[in-house]
DNA sequence: CCGGCTTTGTGAACGCGTGCACGAGCGCCT
DNA sequence: AGGCGCTCGTGCACGCGTTCACAAAGCCGG
């Protein structure tokens, strides 16, 4: 997040950034921004603020963001074909390498550049593009299948759309995507407001009240 | 998570489940799945474990899904359109109740039965099909301005693939998913795991060692 | 009917992340 | 050159979520 605002900043040929203007781009705390930005080291100057270009640079270093990674996406349905055409990928340094399916009749359609390949040269592509990182964006049923033809290509991160808890060696990094929960995330404070606002009007509390 | 895997058991038959088996299905801790069952009440049978389809009832219940919530697109972009698209929402109780985007060359095109229409329907969508939550699909520099029309004709919960901080009332629910950082911390492990391979054949120590 | 086995529900402790507050250091102005 | 004001870096404390451990409670077999 840092490094988006950061870079935001840089564009606007902002040179110098305070923690407290940091913190208020960022909706945080400015402590909480000194204490995070100084596990890269001590890169502030005391009285001025932090050097937006410099900051950039250390936090670019410190992610592994100084060289491109490119991706493989496995499943080509409507979510992997929208990532594979979302140009934010390629944009932000994690370029598409790759688009597999099982299904014969998805491989071949080109879509945004990239055309389909067979899950089969998976281990093909990931070799000659040096690919560490994985994206699943297939059905739940196929999402274990697919993360262990990930790893045994060589695949060491994983990030996943399936709403599956996917069982891999430890040694692997899994990131968890899942739109349906951060939904119901919505409609849980969607229905306590619903009830609220009954209840505030006299309404017959059917539900209990809600706990802290 | 709770509700996804107890409703997998249900349809394998399962009536009843400990919440030793929940945990280990969803890779937590057992005392943690009891502690969280427990806000919704005593539901389970010591010696038993609890009954998989009531379970799925009270979570439905307190998460406001015993009816559907209907969901409106800002942004008929790939993102935009991938979700309409993505059957994954209308399947758990969140149906597109329509697309908007402001480029009059997209309004009017369909896409998986869904129109593509102006944001300046936006209200009348909402009101019609009494919409509470929002999808902003739009890039970076549009997201604030579809959150203000958003709050303007009445939701009340956000959901925000756009890369920024939102400015909104307190009120309003905002959950943000941002791909692009789930890739940069993928990115930063690989970046541990290549660092930490040199330093232990010899390589140079050009990084610090990181931090725990 | 009772004893043993199983599993829940929950008080207590631990660990971690966040926020506060303040000393330390730097620049600028006089 | 010296003082003043600003901002960083960080020890300390608070609060929250997770985990442990155990008593309470239900089922089943004898």
């Amino acid at each position: 997040m840092y490094l988006r605002i950061l870079t935001e900043q840089a564009d606007l040929e902002i040179d110098n950034i305070s923690s407290d203007r940091l913190a208020e781009l960022g909706g945080v705390n400015a402590a909480k921004v000194r204490k995070d930005l100084s596990y890269l080291g001590s890169y502030g100057t005391r009285g001025v603020g932090y050097e937006v270009s410099y900051l950039v640079y250390q936090i670019r270093r410190e992610l592994g963001l100084t060289h491109d990674w490119p991706v493989v996406i496995v499943g080509a349905g409507n979510l992997g074909q929208a990532l594979a055409g979302y140009g934010g990928f390629g944009e932000r340094g994690f370029p598409v390498a790759g688009i597999v399916d099982v299904d014969p009749a998805k491989v071949g359609s080109v879509l945004c550049g990239v055309r389909v390949r067979h899950i089969d040269e998976l281990a093909q592509i990931v070799q000659a593009k040096h690919v560490n990182i994985g994206v699943i964006a297939t059905p739940s049923a196929a999402a274990q299948d697919a993360a262990e033809r990930l790893v045994r290509v060589g695949v060491t991160s994983i990030m996943n759309f399936a709403p599956v808890v996917l069982s891999v060696p430890r040694s692997i990094e899994v990131r968890k995507v899942d739109l349906a929960v951060e939904l119901q995330i919505l409609s849980y404070h969607e229905q306590r407001k619903a009830s609220n606002a009954l209840r505030s009007v006299g309404g017959a509390a059917t539900t209990r009240p809600a706990s802290a």
